[in-house]
DNA sequence: CGTTGTCAAGACAACGTTGTCAAGTGCGTA
DNA sequence: TACGCACTTGACAACGTTGTCTTGACAACG
């Protein structure tokens, strides 16, 4: 800035108030400095400019994911971007892989750097570490999962509606004997959606049976080896409810392989592209990571913008899609 | 910190000194210091640090891709950062959809927070006014697209080779006409491709038929109609190259939409998730994002670190996957 | 006892920029 | 002519931190 200055003969402030268009430079002037910043290709130290101004605002956020290179957490990133790029906001990405400690190395990192506000997908139980971080004024909106002992702004998808629209679309289908697959319990979407489960089964009158309910599940692998045991059993399940958009996969996998895939009914949580392809086309609680992230992104540009008022819980709709799978009947099921 | 240093009772640098693991300070004034920011939780300003701190290395790096939700963009973003994650780096990462101005605008906002250095999936046709940039000590890395007039290292998948490999592959199975759908011809990777499938023909000495090539196709269903138009034609294909994921996700809709997924052949240039679920299984000439990711990243850090070696231009190799739909015959096929 | 060396600790400037305020210029008006 | 006013321009401190240098204490040595 200082080249600039000498190169334009100008004082440094004049330089600044050129770049920041701030008014008061005769048109001469600004012409000049302009010509010697392009002449020197210059561009302003975005952080040296922070640490003076006054709110310090960086113009940037920090988004913790569980990964990015899952399309759920791509898709919801990409709707972030979005919202913050029309107010010339950089993200910082950052993946914990359900990981507590990587969840808090990330938001330290987040922190060292001045982000102006973090969106966080949690994989931590407890969040009241965090508080002291809210109170020293960085937004914080939590997203896809509420926080835990802390109360703020959250957005999620509707987990116990969802499931339970499902699990009662296969009993109005006709299936009494229904398997749930669920990821960790500990994952609070996740224990939602046994909650929708057990809920839908309890509206029909039916016990959970825990022979057909199978948690802790993290990949496809070991969705397909429950499916294969649940098969096993004298009176196996009909129809599965797949929590998750990796066990749904892992699911169609094991039918498949057991050449069942026309006769037991399958629905899974969260969509899977192609899922439209397969034969039977996928029948899935479709969720909106769009929606998620753009009202994360709005609601965290919300509170920057001095919006004070009580933490907000928002929940995004999610939308049964019908394609096939889940509308398979029961083979002996008694006719009405 | 300042806080920090007045709730010790030591001064300023001390706590520097603390916060830095600076050797020479009494293990007594430490423990001080340490309670006193544990206290008040204090964390150093890392902007701050940077702009006096020789070197002025801000442990940050630009990723521009095409689109953080897109698959390949997100596995090759989540091999970059856990190759910066293991320096303590974090990663911008910004979508420009293929758009050169929103190339230039995003590696602009990189560089005014002083990012050490940029990995791009490049839109623009014209790099030069990078150059500059790059003077100015920057370091930048291609990553799947060769940079234009600008020498600079590049990370690529060997498309040639690729599409090469796959027309062949079509050609051994006794195809003739073949069928080729891709991308915008300004993208080089797409050329890249166009080349290699008309070098195939023509080791086959096939001339290539004007009437079976469709380029500047930018979603599934462009694909599709292409597709639609060329079974119309009096001397249809009996087989498609499709040159980019979403291509080949429309050629599947199309083809079973005309009832020919199992006697029209279909090989797609990189993979898409379920591929081996469909019937037939999708063939692809499969990318490894993961590795271009990885390469890329390893290869920025690596100038970071002082490496002043000529361009580096290194090709990932591919893999064909034959899953089924590429070893579909044609019906009519002459009898070897 | 005086000199030297070592080490802990602090004072101060500097990084690149912006906020504040003062100085200078030219114009209109009493 | 003198005054006030609006406007342009610049000098200087400040932001939160680290590099450099100085100070002071204390031990070792001749």
């Amino acid at each position: 800035m200082a080249d600039v200055a000498a190169l334009a003969g100008v004082a440094l402030k004049t330089v600044s108030r050129v770049v920041n268009s701030e008014p008061g430079v005769s048109p001469e002037l600004e012409v000049r400095v302009k010509r010697a910043i392009e002449q020197l290709n210059y561009r302003r130290d975005a952080n040296a400019a922070t640490l003076r101004r006054l709110g310090r605002k960086t113009q940037t956020i920090g988004l913790v994911l569980e990964d990015v290179s899952n399309p759920f957490s791509s898709e919801l990133h990409r709707a972030v971007e979005d919202a913050a790029r029309e107010r010339g906001v950089l993200v910082f990405a950052g993946s914990c892989d359900e990981d507590p400690e990587r969840e808090r190395e990330l938001i330290g990192s987040f922190r060292e750097r001045r982000v102006d506000g973090i969106i966080v997908v949690p994989a931590s139980n407890d969040h009241t570490y965090l508080y002291e971080e809210r109170r020293a004024g960085t937004a914080l909106v939590f997203v896809d999962r509420r926080a835990s002992h802390l109360d703020a702004d959250s957005i999620v998808s509707d987990n116990f509606g969802g499931a339970t629209q499902a699990v009662s679309h296969l009993l109005e289908h006709g299936h009494r004997r229904i398997g749930f697959l669920g990821d960790l319990l500990s994952i609070s979407t996740a224990k939602e959606r046994l909650r929708g489960y057990a809920h839908a089964l309890d509206g029909a009158g039916i016990r959970v049976d825990d022979d057909l309910v199978r948690t802790e599940l993290r990949d496809p692998d070991a969705a397909a080896q429950a499916i294969d045991e649940m098969l096993a059993l004298p009176e196996p399940p009909t129809a599965f409810f797949t929590g998750q958009n990796l066990l749904t996969i892992g699911g169609v996998h094991a039918l498949r392989r057991a050449g069942r895939q026309r006769e037991v009914a399958l629905i899974g949580f969260d969509d899977i592209s192609l899922a439209d392809l397969l034969s039977p086309a996928i029948s899935v609680v479709a969720q909106d990571p769009q929606a998620l992230g753009r009202a994360a992104a709005d609601q965290l540009f919300r509170r920057l913008d001095g919006d004070t008022a009580s933490a907000l819980h928002q929940v995004i709709p999610v939308t049964l899609i019908a394609r096939g799978s889940g509308e398979i009947r029961p083979r002996s099921s008694t006719p009405s």
